[in-house]
DNA sequence: CATATGTCCTGAGAGC
DNA sequence: TGCTCTCAGGACATAT
């Protein structure tokens, strides 16, 4: 499920596509149903094909190729969104089967750029400076997980009535974090999921942005999460590293390798949810007698 | 307006 | 063994 250090990796793995050409745009016939690409592919060929890759950007989970003229002298970019399973390669896909789209590649070192994606949910958008920043925009996608403040972050959710971990998976407060990740940062935040957002604390804010920066750049270190599935690759095909380096998800009934509490799995807005008890202790509100209340 | 739920999809794994 | 069922969670549409 690539969230932002696996997009970051892919953004990285790709870099080298940098000054190609494309020569060819390629749909590999597949007895799946097609993931979505537009505009339709002909349109897509007819603005691509000769031109230029420019750079190569995350924005949020999606992986962006900018062609020739940037973004903001109203040049045009190929948005990859890998949604659950999708991936953005370099080298040879797992299998063919799973093939959604390519792109061939002229006077660099890659031959092709391929997107790949087992559950078909992911697409490919090419989309015009306008069309970037009606979807991208501030409205639609909230500053980066990695640059974002404490500041901004209780400034955009400080008065939400949503629990923390529900609202560190809305893109539109802060872009990037999702289901995994958002309860690694929570237990290194010492922060309980189901603690609401109106009821932390200024320090807590604190605590949220360092931890995010912490976990996510030791995850993009790692190459990001390949989990027991194994759907996840860099741009090499490789595996990833950071699955063996995760506090709690996925680790219910291990030990939380601070205190060795035992982790709690639990369902949390049709999610999974993983903390220790302990270190993320819950803060209910107090009763007027000053007991605490269930 | 804010928040909650339903939907898409495939393949792995559980249970019988 | 082979079938059926559940689950995984990205983003967005629709409902409350």
């Amino acid at each position: 499920m690539p969230e932002l250090p696996e997009v970051e990796t892919m953004k990285r793995g790709i870099a080298a596509i940098t000054g190609s050409r494309v020569s060819a745009v390629i749909r590999p016939r597949c007895r799946l149903r097609p993931i979505e690409i537009s505009p339709t592919l002909a349109r897509f060929r007819a603005r691509v094909l000769g031109r230029t890759v420019l750079a190569v950007d995350r924005v949020g989970k999606r992986v962006v190729v900018e062609l020739e003229r940037p973004r903001r002298e109203g040049g045009e970019a190929i948005v990859f969104e890998p949604r659950m399973t999708g991936l953005v390669l370099l080298s040879e896909p797992p299998n063919r089967e799973h093939l959604r789209f390519g792109l061939e590649l002229e006077g660099g070192p890659a031959g092709h750029l391929w997107f790949w994606d087992r559950r078909g949910l992911g697409s490919v958008r090419l989309l015009s400076a306008g069309e970037f920043d009606e979807r991208f925009g501030l409205q639609r996608l909230g500053p980066d997980a990695l640059a974002i403040s404490a500041e901004t972050l209780a400034e955009r959710l400080g008065q939400s009535r949503r629990e923390i971990k529900v609202a560190l998976l809305d893109q539109r407060a802060v872009a990037g974090i999702g289901n995994l990740y958002a309860s690694e940062i929570l237990h290194v935040a010492g922060i309980h999921p189901r603690q609401r957002c109106d009821t932390l604390r200024p320090g807590e804010w604190q605590a949220l942005r360092a931890a995010t920066r912490l976990v996510l750049e030791e995850a993009i270190r790692f190459e990001g999460s390949t989990l027991s599935d194994g759907t996840y690759r860099n741009a090499l095909n490789e595996a990833g590293g950071y699955q063996n380096h995760h506090r709690v998800y996925d680790r219910a009934d291990h030990a939380c390798p601070r205190c060795a509490t035992i982790v709690v799995r639990e369902v949390q807005a049709q999610r999974a949810t993983f903390y220790c008890n302990s270190c993320q202790p819950l803060r209910r509100r107090k009763s007027k007698s000053g007991d605490r209340t269930l």
